[in-house]
DNA sequence: CAAAAATACGAACGATCGTGCTATTGTAGC
DNA sequence: GCTACAATAGCACGATCGTTCGTATTTTTG
C-alpha cells in the first residue's frame, strides 16, 4: 500500500522551487533572483515556475517567508527551549551567531534588509514585520531575565535588543570580509560584555 | 580674460556622472544602477556615459571610490581634527552616526557590503580594502586613547572597532525600518556604554 | 587657424528580464 | 477508465540590459 501524500503535487513542487530559490537568493539577494535562472535550476520552464507565484514579487515574498520560517526554527525555537532568564537571552544571541556562521553563502534576511529598507512596497513591509517580530521576541526574553533577577531592573530591553542586533550584523559582515574565526570571537566577547554590563 | 579650467571637459562630465550615479546607487545599490537610467538622469546618451568607464563594473568601482572619498571627508577628516584620545574615538563614532542620519536615502557603502561580501571580484576586493582602512583608522584612534590614558591598557582596539561598527550597522537599519529618533538614542547610548566599559 | 584628439551621439546587437497567452500534459475523484 | 481540473510547457511580447561600432561634434593642441 502506498502512503497518502500529505501535500498535493503542486504544493510539493512549489516547496521545491522555494527551497532552490532560497539558496540562490542567499548568495545573490532577492533582487538578484530571476525566474529564468530559477527555472533552469529546478529543471522547469519559466512559465511553469511563474505560475506558482503570479508575479516576481510574489516569489520574493514566498522566499522571504521561507527564510523567516527557517530562522525561527533554527534560532527562536531552540532559544525558547532554554531556561528562562539570562540563559535564554544568551541562547538567542549565540543561536543567531551560529545561524550567521552556518549560512556561509549569506543570510537572506540580512540581504533583504539592505535591499528593501529604503524602498517602499510589500517587501519592505514584510521585512519590517519580520524584524519587529524578532526584536520583540528578544525583548521579551530580556524582560523575563529582569523579572527573574538575572539582569538589573533598570535594563532597557529595546536598547539591549538593538545592541545584540548590531553585534550580529557586524559578525555577518566581518565573517565574509575578514577572518571568520576572529569575527566570532569578537561577537562572543561583545555579547558577554553587554550581558555583564547589566548584571545585577 | 577667462580663467583656465583646472580640469578637462571630459573629467568634469565624468565627475557629474559619478555624482548622479552616487545618488541613485544610495537608494538602489550598486547593482540597481543601470547605465540607461543614469544616462537619462544626466541628460546624455547611454554610449556617452558608458565611454567614460569602459564597463559597468568600471562605473561601479568609480562610484564606490567616490563614496569612500565622501565618507572620508565627512567622517574621518573631521574626526582627526578632534583632540587625540577619547574625544577622537567619540568623534569617529558620532561622525559615523551623523553620516548615517544625513544619508537618508541609504548609505552606498553599507549597501555595497551586502551586495559584494559573498561574491568575489574587483568590487568585493574594493569593499574589503575600504572597510579595512576605516577599521584601521578607528583602531589607531583607540590605541592613541589607550596611550594617553583615556582608555584602560587592556583595551582591545580591534574588538572595540568591531563593536562600534556593529552599532553603526544597527543604527543604519533601525533608522529606516523603525523610529529614526529612537534608533539614534540607542546608538548614542550603546557607544557611551562601550566607551565607559573601558574607562580607566 | 588648422590639425589632432577627445568626447558624445545614434543605431543596433544579442541576451535576458517579467509576464501574458494557448496547448499539452499529468493528476485526482467518480 | 472517464472526466474535470490542476500543473507545466511552449511561444511570443515589449522592455531593458550591457556593449560595440561608426560617425559627428566639440575641445584641445601645435
Amino acid at each position: 500500500m502506498s502512503i497518502q501524500p500529505t501535500t498535493s503535487k503542486g504544493a510539493a513542487t512549489r516547496e521545491l522551487i522555494v527551497d532552490r530559490a532560497y539558496a540562490i537568493a542567499c548568495r545573490d539577494g532577492l533582487e538578484g533572483l530571476s525566474i529564468g535562472d530559477l527555472a533552469h535550476a529546478v529543471g522547469m520552464s519559466k512559465s511553469g515556475v511563474f505560475a506558482h507565484f503570479g508575479s516576481r514579487e510574489g516569489l520574493q515574498l514566498a522566499v522571504l517567508e521561507s527564510a523567516a520560517t527557517r530562522f525561527g526554527e533554527a534560532v527562536l525555537i531552540p532559544a525558547v527551549r532554554a531556561r528562562r532568564g539570562l540563559a535564554r537571552v544568551r541562547a538567542m544571541g549565540q543561536g543567531w551567531f551560529d545561524w550567521v556562521r552556518d549560512n556561509r553563502q549569506g543570510c537572506l534576511i540580512h540581504g533583504a534588509i539592505g535591499e528593501f529598507d529604503a524602498r517602499p512596497g510589500p517587501l519592505h513591509d514584510a521585512v519590517v514585520a519580520l524584524m519587529q517580530r524578532w526584536r520583540d521576541a528578544t525583548s521579551r526574553a530580556i524582560n523575563m531575565a529582569v523579572e527573574i533577577g538575572d539582569l538589573r531592573s533598570d535594563t532597557d530591553a529595546a536598547q539591549m535588543s538593538f545592541e545584540i542586533f548590531g553585534i550580529a550584523l557586524a559578525l555577518h559582515t566581518d565573517i565574509r570580509l575578514f577572518e571568520p574565526e576572529t569575527a566570532r570571537v569578537h561577537a562572543d566577547r561583545a555579547l558577554e560584555r553587554l550581558l555583564a554590563s547589566q548584571s545585577p
